[in-house]
DNA sequence: TCTACATTTCGAGAAGTATAGAATCATATA
DNA sequence: TATATGATTCTATACTTCTCGAAATGTAGA
């Protein structure tokens, strides 16, 4: 086997996910991309406001894409990014599969802090 | 100022923890601690749980250490590790500070599959 | 078809991270 | 004090990621 086909491996998918975050200008665009809701924002928007040059930009969204956590759409010659909810959700519901086995108060206040426990 | 000491930014910080946890090793290894409890694992058995040379875990525990995802404590001549519940419950809360600004979807599934929601 | 514009892909040097053996440090016990 | 053991720090090498200008691609309008 060993193809270069995407890996549908959980942690594999979460090691993924949490390298694309872990970078101060991706960190800060998927926020942006958050707080943008879900008309998203255009990419050269998204590289003014970072203030980073475009294919420096492109570069960092085509990895936040590839691990699931944004998603792009072409609109004539604009391109939407916006993110991807399911795929943060699945990374949060990953990290935080275990937090209870050992000591629930890891947890206990997590929710409280939160805008959003509907 | 341009000092070297520890940053506070909320935003630095969660780029180190999510780069410390953006490695299979030691996502493996944070989750193990998460399990395991407040009683933590010894390094020697961390190690070999993971199946890699003592010296390289041991470069591998002070970045989660760093990042503030494990805490350790000597008893005489073991070092116990154990997940820092506090840093993750951090980590998190950063992550979904603006989740529901836009889209409440996003998070209103995420509780639903946690064992822990209490 | 020619030009303009938004974006991505390519390429290469700089910077950062991973790995693990050897040396060192810390603690315990005879 | 000498020896054994658990763990870390040092060091060097291999590998990966970052950055951004230049070139290429895709789309629209004159």
């Amino acid at each position: 086997m060993e193809s270069t086909v995407k890996e549908f491996n959980p942690q594999d998918s979460a090691v993924e996910a949490l390298g694309a975050l872990a970078h101060d200008t991706r960190l800060s665009v998927f926020r942006m991309l958050v707080k943008a809701g879900p008309d998203g924002l255009i990419a050269g928007a998204i590289a003014q406001a970072a203030n980073v040059p475009p294919s420096t930009m492109s570069h960092h969204l085509g990895i936040l894409e590839r691990a699931g956590l944004v998603e792009s759409e072409r609109e004539s010659r604009l391109i939407h990014y916006r993110a991807d909810y399911e795929g943060m959700r699945r990374l949060l519901a990953f990290l935080m599969e275990d937090c209870c086995q050992g000591v629930p108060e890891m947890c206990a206040d997590l929710f409280g802090e939160l805008d959003c426990k509907a």
